[in-house]
DNA sequence: CTCATATGTCTCTATAATAGAACCGTAATT
DNA sequence: AATTACGGTTCTATTATAGAGACATATGAG
């Protein structure tokens, strides 16, 4: 059905990232356990691509100008700065916390837009950065509106623990997700990493499917107590709002399977 | 020696730019020349990794949120944003013209940050925007200061027309690229586009090879006059000096064939 | 309604590309 | 001098791919 060159050459460049950045033919051939000569014709293909680079000295492969390209079209696709980006360096500003926008892909939560706090001590995250649904306001809030099938997948699969927090047990997870979607934000303390909070509220497509979301995210010892948490949602709700319109009348392109 | 899988795919992928983000399957398989079922079978296989998605109603493909994942690892791999950026702004704001910076990638220049203009009529290009070599200033800037037999190579290689103003003859190039490296600088008028002037300097590695230019562009109707060129070229090498130094403290780690 | 022409997806098999072991030259280390 | 690592290359049995064709579906025309 797919074709296995290619997929197994996708598999590859997945090794190439921010913790290891770069790559030797032999100990990436050892880290997959596939033989080097492989792994040197796809990189070496890649390389000659563009996609790739081969520092002349170390020998080593690192990732090439070619996804700055792809990278910037993705983005104006989003063209999330003109309208979107305003609102939340709003809510940033008004909450002094970070704000962001994360986007459903396939089983992932993506980082696609950032306002961060002005803060000294600020929840930080790279755009483009992928976590599993199950993991984090931000994503939970997304996967809380899902078709009830997809959950179930989702659960089904086996859910990674990130922190002792993480929730991995299955029906914990759907009554969590339940809830969520009943109050319609999602709080949490210490899922993706043990020293943060964060708080999210879901956003839809044209046909009312969950699309996004937008979170707040600071260090937990900033966390609202459970009085001033009311406020925060309404704060939030709002800004989300006014995407959603924005959303709403330009009726987004981007899909998921 | 290369994949003829992978190189296939990849020059499939190449299709999906600013001009036509969007393909059908049998709509790029025409295109390309190539049976549909195989353009099929390449884009489903980007679709299953994230690379592309398909729209669910059109079932056209386009570029998927994994590039917003490399995208964002390049540019923290350059990391021009915490002070070269900001050289380039100052620079921006001194001439008020836009200021970019372009990196040599094999026979292309690829522009890796720019400062724009605070002017409403101003020179605008995209990150990522990938130019021949042998076109405009910021590109035979970095031409100019490659290798004799790198030069050849490109003027041999046969040189795309962009505007009438575009050097096509491959003497005629190999003189302007010897006046070019005498001087230390390259102004340009037209080349790129025909209302555009450009006035780009180069930029090296610590072993004194080029990888990269700084370049001032702006509208035509607003290019300096004579008398005025050599001051604006005192105030760009003066920027790039400082980006030099820069790039000579933490010697770069972006290279090229 | 019927016909014609699109589309994405799937199946089949001859054929061509790939996998993977073994090898080479080089460079660093012992 | 010997060993061990590295990137890169060669070889051929094996396997995945190319490409034609078919299918279901959608669209538009007459």
């Amino acid at each position: 059905m797919t074709l296995k060159t290619l997929d197994n050459s996708l598999e590859v460049l997945k090794y190439f990232n921010k913790e290891n950045p770069t790559w030797g033919v032999r100990e990436l051939a050892k880290e997959m356990n596939i033989s080097h000569s492989i792994i040197y014709r796809i990189l070496a293909t890649f390389e000659n691509q563009g996609f790739l680079i081969q520092n002349p000295e170390t020998k080593k492969y690192e990732l090439g100008l070619r996804f700055l390209e792809y990278g910037q079209m993705v983005k104006d696709k989003l063209n999330l700065s003109d309208f979107v980006l305003p609102i939340m360096k709003n809510l940033a500003e008004a909450i002094k916390e970070s704000v962001f926008l994360t986007w459903l892909d396939g089983t992932d939560g993506v980082t696609v837009e950032i306002a961060e706090s002005s803060q000294t001590i600020k929840f930080s995250v790279s755009i483009g950065t992928r976590t599993p649904l199950h993991i984090g306001a931000s994503c939970k809030t997304i996967m809380a509106f899902l078709p009830e099938e997809r959950k179930k997948e989702i659960v089904d699969h086996g859910m990674k623990r990130l922190t002792p927090e993480t929730i991995t047990d299955p029906d914990e997870m759907l009554a969590d997700l339940e809830k969520i979607q009943q109050q319609g934000w999602c709080f949490t303390t210490g899922e993706y990493s043990h020293s943060v909070f964060g708080l999210g509220v879901p956003l839809f497509n044209s046909k009312r499917e969950v699309i996004a979301s937008l979170t707040i995210a600071g260090p937990i010892y900033r966390k609202p107590t459970e009085e001033k948490l009311p406020e925060m949602v309404n704060v939030l709700q709002y800004g989300a709002m006014n995407i959603q319109r924005y959303f709403d009348q330009y009726s987004f392109k981007l899909y998921h399977d």
